[in-house]
DNA sequence: TCGGTATTTTGCTAGTTAGCGAAATACGGA
DNA sequence: TCCGTATTTCGCTAACTAGCAAAATACCGA
């Protein structure tokens, strides 16, 4: 989980996530969209998928990624409810 | 916004966070939680402060820290905004 | 005003991270 | 097999971060 954490502090990983929010794009695709060398791009895609947050897709030469939905909710939930959010104030303890 | 993300990316500041949780506490007393040096937790608090996700009383000698459960609430609903989380996948587009 | 307690600020070091260009790897078509 | 395209790995540098000890600041009680 700490993985998730540490993929979403960075802004360009964020910006790669809206990205794919949209639909699955290349690597190449997706670094079409920033002015940073695809060397650079590619540390990220390595930090996203360490964290499952991205899962890519190998077909051919290009690679594939697409949002792990699933993963993003459950981080977000395991925080909501470490902090006791979404919870009426009567049952707040 | 971006200040939350980079507070909840180090762990130690996570634990802080949880700390403060069940009530709020001063700083010598979160300190005596972890094994680090107090000046190290002092910017630690500066991090969560800036990032609003703690608001601090000053009392006497002794400055009280307590979770500002606003923000982190806000801060996780626009990024499931952002990611369309909760919505169903028929009204998803 | 002096002494003690609570906390932050300062100045430093070691480790981590993001960025780059160049080289390496992997694949598909000719 | 050779070439071109797509992507990653490697080696490096600059900037950032977390950690510490020591000093500074702030407050309170005697």
């Amino acid at each position: 989980m700490a993985e998730v954490y540490r993929a979403l502090a960075d802004p360009t990983r964020r910006k790669i996530l809206q990205l794919l929010r949209e639909r699955e794009m290349s690597a190449g695709e997706i670094a079409s969209h920033f002015a940073l060398a695809k060397p650079t791009l590619s540390g990220h895609f390595a930090v996203l998928r360490e964290s499952r947050l991205v899962a890519s897709e190998k077909s051919g030469a290009t690679i594939t990624y697409r949002l792990n939905v699933s993963v993003l909710e459950e981080a977000l939930l395991a925080l909501m409810e470490g902090f006791r959010l979404g919870e009426s104030k009567e049952t707040r303890k």
